[in-house]
DNA sequence: AGGGGAGTCATACGATTGTCCAAAATTGGC
DNA sequence: GCCAATTTTGGACAATCGTATGACTCCCCT
């Protein structure tokens, strides 16, 4: 097994994410990726046969990515309640997300769209289980039954997915600040049902 | 003035008003709306000079679309409160909202994204503000100051965006059902301070 | 030390992209 | 029914797209 392999094919994973991210997948073209990592192009067939098995390592990497920030909610208190104020403040402290919007909720709003053939709608409702089912474990731990979380997890989700798209369209951080509060006070009275 | 000329005209951006939020803005190409209409592609440069002409065209149209349907939840009743109930079950009512998003909301996401040269998120805030400004005067006509207005019309459109977002992604209509009675609930508990 | 596989690189392919143009066809005013 | 303006048409354009190939270099193993 190569060594200095695995390091190339990292830096096109890494360069493709956020190539994937800033200019969106399908305006991200293989030059692109070229020039960002200094690969040649032809260097990426050897470690991936298509532009969809880059995007399944970009999303593959984004799960880990998501899966980390989720585990410093975890080790940031040991209270479901707090770990979910964490989880909602998340997108506050990240500087790209007002003008990108979200990095789940973008490419999932563009691989949603129709294709000629392959359905990759199921990609992205990977990275959205994740949360997803890390919310529900929260709201469970908070004594809540099973049906009740996972309605509150695809709230939580809905509405930080729209608070970041409006706050991206407008720009607002103001709004993407009070907007995370108003949420996170929600949590608070749905908490103590 | 040619009159078929505005017939062919409106073909055009019919035809790509479709297309644009089916496949999606960078993924329509000429040819599409060419095979779409039976009109050849060299006739669309003598209506428009660039595909982002054809794409200001199409988001006037939805800017009228939408001015139609919010006239329509004017007129359904008198009643402010109504008016914003209408305006939130008006996803409901859409059969390709499940398929493929917000036609604003997924061509914003996509638009947000780094171009290379014009900055073309100015157009879509025009859509996203009509219907913004159309809730702050529901709202101010409730009794509501006109700063808290502005604040209620945003986490109203972000909240409907998160829920169509979603439940696209899931393809999950209870959940779209489900959502937008709670946010029409929320409404009533918002209205009476 | 040299054979062989892992990894790199330049180049090229056919298809498609957005753009443009110069005729042909059509139209309306006189 | 003629002429000028408007509209239509089909093809050509340079560029770029994703894909593919074959020769090249490097390094490890016996």
């Amino acid at each position: 097994m190569g060594t200095k392999g695995n390091i190339n094919r990292q830096r096109i994973v890494e360069a493709a994410d956020r190539l994937f991210y800033v200019r969106g997948y399908n305006q991200t073209s293989f030059s692109d990726i070229s020039d960002a990592t200094g690969l040649p192009r032809g260097n990426f067939y050897y470690y991936f046969k298509t532009k969809e098995d880059i995007l399944d390592a970009v999303v593959e990497s984004r799960v880990e990515s998501f899966s980390q920030m989720l585990d410093a909610c975890m080790q940031a208190t040991s209270d479901p309640y707090g770990r979910l104020q964490a989880f909602v403040s998340m997108p506050l402290q990240s500087e790209q997300v007002l003008q990108y919007g979200c990095p789940i909720g973008t490419l999932s709003a563009e691989l949603g769209k129709a294709q000629s053939e392959h359905d990759s709608r199921v990609h992205m409702t990977a990275v959205f289980d994740l949360l997803r089912h890390w919310c529900v474990d929260q709201f469970v731990a908070l004594g809540v039954s099973a049906a009740r979380a996972d309605q509150l997890a695809m709230d939580l989700l809905a509405r930080m997915q729209g608070v970041v798209l409006l706050a991206s369209v407008y720009n607002d951080r103001a709004f993407l600040q009070r907007a995370s509060r108003d949420i996170q006070a929600w949590l608070e009275t749905v908490i103590k049902h």
